[in-house]
DNA sequence: ACCGAACAGTTCAGTCACCGAACTTCGGGG
DNA sequence: CCCCGAAGTTCGGTGACTGAACTGTTCGGT
């Protein structure tokens, strides 16, 4: 759908992936929601995005099955589904090949296997127990590439504070209760 | 570039490595390069893409260092630089999900290493020789979830014709004589 | 019960990327 | 010299994305 029309007269599984995942912004709510962003008011903050297309991005990701939509006590969460996380390895192999290709500064977001306290080599690699850890497993902090001057949102000021562990509730204040750790 | 009008305001290699590379078709264009097509015309008839965005995404993933413009004897030969290829990981990936996901009757293409004659595992990992081999040690086959009726292309045709062995020519005929095997 | 604020959207006019078809340019081959 | 194919460019029309304003619902406080 959207961006143009559809890759509808390919017969590749790559066109398929990029029918539901290339629309713009797609990739970036999903990078969100692995930072343990949850909240509408949250994407929209971090990531400047129209209201308008948050809003189609939201419910086609939840229609397609990506994300589930869940009325919590405090709001509407959006959370990855099975399907949703299983993008892990393609989002950071695209994210890796930016920092390669496009930090000249060196990386931005350097991620490390929180059981090994090691950080990953680009592949996905945990060089010390030699596992490809899932998203669950790691930790992101900022590395010397970041531009701490760019953003002042409370998202980018919650992941600035310090490691975080993915897919957890990035805020101090108990936004999330109840689901923290989780 | 592009597609709306960039992501400036975002200080992260995933927003990045997409703003090079999340315009339409451009990681198809990739994608094909991967299978060895090279010229205009062969993006033109696989693709199915506008003539005039097949143009600007040839020059901008040139500009942009992914893709390297020849003049060969018999025409105009676009190839994959160093950049252009450590994208494979992330194409993989995608397609890969793709796969899982949006491939009811199974997979379209199958991939798998040439030296151990091992078909791959999602992650990319050979089973046999345990390595994650590079484009270039792999070859691709149709899988039972390819649909042979969607595409007559010459391209398509050469890739139905049997393993086909990535970045080589795909053609019978010595369309890129002196360059072929590589 | 009333008020205001916060959250999660929807609506809408304007712009720009993409689409498809027609046109141009260049280099052989006959 | 003419014709053809490859590799583009040009151009009018459509629709996705943008930014700003507006709606509706649910809190918390008084």
């Amino acid at each position: 759908m959207g961006l143009g029309r559809g890759y509808s007269r390919q017969d590749c599984s790559l066109a398929h992936a990029l029918e539901a995942l290339g629309e713009r912004w797609t990739l970036l709510v999903l990078r969100d929601c692995f930072y343990g962003v949850r909240q509408f008011k949250d994407f929209q903050a971090h990531l400047d995005i129209p209201r308008a297309v948050l809003a189609d991005r939201l419910k086609t990701l939840t229609a397609r099955g990506a994300l589930e939509r869940r009325e919590h006590s405090n709001g509407v969460h959006y959370l990855l589904t099975e399907q949703g996380m299983e993008l892990w390895p393609a989002i950071f192999s695209l994210a890796q090949w930016g920092e390669r290709w496009l930090s000249p500064h060196g990386s931005r977001r350097v991620f490390s296997h929180a059981d090994c306290d090691t950080d990953l080599e680009a592949t996905g690699h945990c060089p010390t127990c030699g596992a490809f850890p899932g998203p669950g497993e790691l930790l992101v902090r900022e590395g010397p590439g970041a531009d701490p001057t760019l953003r002042d949102d409370r998202v980018s000021a919650a992941l600035r504070r310090g490691p975080h562990r993915l897919l957890t509730n990035p805020f101090p204040e108990p936004d999330y209760a109840g689901t923290a750790g989780v």
